[in-house]
DNA sequence: TAACTTTTATACTAATTAGTATAAAATAAT
DNA sequence: ATTATTTTATACTAATTAGTATAAAAGTTA
């Protein structure tokens, strides 16, 4: 491999910023780097980390392992590219909705809702558990650790408006409410509600903001 | 081992109905049983089943991986075993619940909190994730499914009931409502406002539990 | 003490799987 | 066409781990 053909691996992806000059290779390369960034986070939404193996990673995507190690470094690379690329998603799909001029609450709604759809359409990977090396691992990762908090202060924001124009519960601390926001993004009651059958995607998605911001106590009479 | 002293094992454990005519070493085994049973749902409850090792299991017991085997014949009649019992603790609480004379709203809340304080205190195994083997063997195991569907009737009349006492809301469908209401049993919230270090576990099941049935939204004017 | 049972420590097997090495095949560049 | 590069298929290593075999140690019963 020449160096002035070097291009950039390893799951940072084809840096970006790097103007619009790009090889037709390097237009693959990151092309399949998405794929396999989208067949990550399936596998890791529906089986999780410990269950998905690599070389199922390689079938699915449709290259040879060898191929996949040219990308991502390890297994765990493999995840962290995954989650730090849904984390990009959360932050863009945030500064899409505060484009929009909308009450707090209603910034709220949009992004839990977004979160919904995408664990309904099973592009949500799960959170690894409470003890695991990945959790470890992710937490080490300085790119993941910024994007959390860039997040978790965006939303604490609208939270705390929300909560002085009076349409949020103030008996809840921010905190509460944020961590009770980022758990419906893994929410097991969407899988089960769809895999009753009973109701639409539109549906599940109406019914569980309903019971987060309304409560499931005490009728609603409008 | 004389046929005559032959113990029933393998998870089934010691018959609790024949009589209370028991040797010291059944009594042994039962209690050993206990406690293998009480270990495994602590690290299903931190680590997950997958990361879970039976070495583990053995090593955190005390006893020897051979004698392990003595009780249950596999590491996911383990699982099961620790499951079922968990279902069977929560079958012996809502009876305890039914008991008192309480409105049904009333013993909905108690039954959710008596999962979340599990939780809390890591005993609540985790829910096998969505295509896992474990999750098959679990839903092919009649004593499991059977405990299960006893428990769904249960919390489904109460939730009916709370309903036509215009306690719960009636937008929501009461299967939403059960699937919501198991949720809370393995709700990551708990475990992030507990590593939080800023609540106790009173208080952190009095938010979840506020947040729950009354919503994160439109505060609460009493 | 002597006969019997259970537990333990240890070492093993067989299966899985992350990650690597390599040579052939395919693709691109000149 | 020829050269350089990349991808692929295949096979391998090394580590982990579920489950078993075994003989020694510990405990129980008579």
């Amino acid at each position: 491999m020449s160096i002035k053909e070097k291009t950039e691996t390893t799951g940072k992806g084809v840096s970006k910023s790097s103007s619009s000059k790009l090889t037709f290779k390097q237009r693959m390369m990151i092309k399949r780097e998405q794929l396999i960034i989208e067949t990550v986070n399936s596998l890791l939404a529906t089986k999780g980390y410990d269950a998905m193996t690599v070389d199922e990673i390689a079938d699915t995507v449709g290259i040879a392992k060898a191929s996949l190690y040219r990308h991502f470094p390890s297994k765990e690379a493999l995840a962290v590219g995954a989650l730090v690329d849904t984390m990009q998603a959360g932050l863009d799909e945030i500064d899409k909705i505060n484009l929009q001029n909308l009450p707090a609450i209603d910034k709220l709604k949009a992004i839990t809702q977004w979160a919904m759809r995408l664990k309904l359409n099973q592009k949500m990977p799960n959170l690894p558990s409470e003890n695991s090396q990945l959790r470890e691992h992710l937490l080490a990762h300085e790119k993941y650790t910024d994007m959390l908090v860039i997040m978790s202060d965006n939303l604490g924001e609208w939270i705390e408006q929300a909560q002085q124009d009076g349409r949020l519960n103030t008996e809840l601390s921010p905190l509460c409410i944020l961590y009770t926001l980022y758990a419906k993004a893994c929410d097991p009651v969407l899988g089960f509600l769809k895999s009753s059958g009973l109701y639409s995607d539109d549906q599940i998605i109406d019914m569980v903001t309903k019971a987060y911001f309304d409560g499931v106590g005490k009728p609603n009479e409008k």
